[in-house]
DNA sequence: CCACTGCGGTCGACATTGTCGACCGCCTGT
DNA sequence: ACAGGCGGTCGACAATGTCGACCGCAGTGG
């Protein structure tokens, strides 16, 4: 039986549709958008309110994802072999850095936040951990193109979008930078996706050198940033962490 | 078609189990603990898997939860209007009360964290969003409990589960609580889920009065208690976070 | 070194199951 | 009061997911 499930498939359109949009969805607009039914949309809805996973405001009607979402998401953290391993790294390197860190995988066209770990007596930050980056401008991203085959092929030709001045837009241009990165083992963004942060990441590979996330420091360019270039120490810390941590993955197997 | 689509249920069947579980489990443990053809239980997990929601280890083949979920489930929390909303709030009360603040709603059997702020210049703290708290022994279980009554159904008739020697385990008990905390407003829970902590927890309602919520504060007893209560001042503090949310809540809607 | 047992995965027949579009009652804005 | 939209229901139909036997492989113990 080697096609989809379609309701499965289904249920998660309309979820991913619930989403995306910043607002609630009634039960027409879900159908319409998905070029389903009325009844069967319907039919798929009750099933994931049921479970859980979508919620229904009884007052309007619309639906809007559901708390069972963010159980089974901690759920999944809670299990990540990855982030386990990496947790005590990333906060020595935090340590170390006196900057952000944050620890990336690979989801779809992006980079998934799995950890991250706030500035040492920084203001009041968000977590963001759960959010997407981009693949194409941060060094989290750039590290994962430049590594992973499936990373490159999720980016496609471009051209990219463009966030900053800095930001890389063509293909070509990317895939020279990633030659670099692959030369000197660590990859960095300047003011590539927001004005004023820069960051420094490096790859995180498994026992069998298969690449299976990576690490990165961010900060303010000027923190960050020596001459244009970002300081030879970070990179030093940010490299060691990696693998530090990639040694951690592959002594789990033994 | 007032019934749950059968595939669906199992996909989410599947989900919890996995969720469960702390290691990864493969197909035909799957499928025997949920009492599925082998051939079924595959064709559920290679649709989640094709969406993101479960991922295989290549290696041993075995399946755990994937990314996706924990995407979703940071949009579940963007779109949340009573975490949106009392975001600031808590900042607030935690800077007032000088202790870790936690805001909660009701899931299923238990109280999903969905906003937690740490303690003050406090020392490293996990953090909790996406974890469950027991309805019968915590300040804001027992909010929710006293106040809504899906919450005091979902509760049963125990005898509750015992974490420390105050909690309390007979719902004779539990419901007279239940009326005092009616009566003055707000609950506490001096070390009747973990030895050494205390919280106080006060309600969050919406426009038409219909609990939805319940913050609370939480922290070493020594701090949080005086002469075996919970200080005054404290639940003052608790009280006007929960009541400035619910106005917020309220003027949302005009 | 080889049966053997367990695994994950596939296949095709079957009928259960999800799908569809018309229909219903309700609320809202006109 | 009406019309148009909503969320929700219903029942016929066949597409769909389910089942259990089967396959190839990897690890294991004889």
């Amino acid at each position: 039986m080697p096609g989809p499930i379609q309701s499965l498939s289904r249920a998660a359109a309309i979820m991913r549709l619930l989403a995306g949009g910043e607002r609630r969805l009634g039960l027409s607009e879900v159908a319409t958008a998905l070029d389903l039914a009325k009844g069967t949309a319907h039919g798929i809805l009750r099933t994931l309110q049921q479970e859980g996973f979508v919620e229904q405001d009884p007052e309007s009607g619309k639906y809007q994802l559901g708390a069972e979402l963010l159980r089974l998401g901690q759920s999944y953290l809670d299990v990540h072999e990855l982030r386990a391993r990496a947790l005590v790294w990333a906060d020595d390197l935090a340590r170390a850095a006196g900057e952000t860190v944050y620890l990336g995988v690979l989801h779809q066209q992006g980079v998934l936040i799995v950890h991250h770990v706030f500035r040492p007596d920084d203001t009041r930050q968000v977590l963001e951990v759960g959010s997407m980056q981009p693949l194409h401008s941060t060094a989290l991203g750039k590290v994962l193109v430049a590594y992973d085959p499936v990373a490159r092929g999720e980016l496609g030709d471009g051209p990219y979008e463009s966030y900053t001045l800095r930001t890389l837009t063509e293909a070509s241009d990317l895939d020279a930078e990633c030659a670099l990165i692959r030369e000197r083992g660590w990859a960095d963004s300047i003011e590539e996706t927001w004005e004023g942060v820069a960051s420094i990441g490096a790859l995180i590979q498994d026992r069998r050198r298969n690449p299976v996330g990576a690490v990165c420091i961010s900060g303010a360019v000027e923190r960050v940033c020596e001459d244009g270039f970002v300081k030879p120490s970070l990179v030093a810390s940010v490299r060691s962490a990696a693998r530090a941590i990639s040694r951690d993955l592959g002594a789990g197997r033994f």
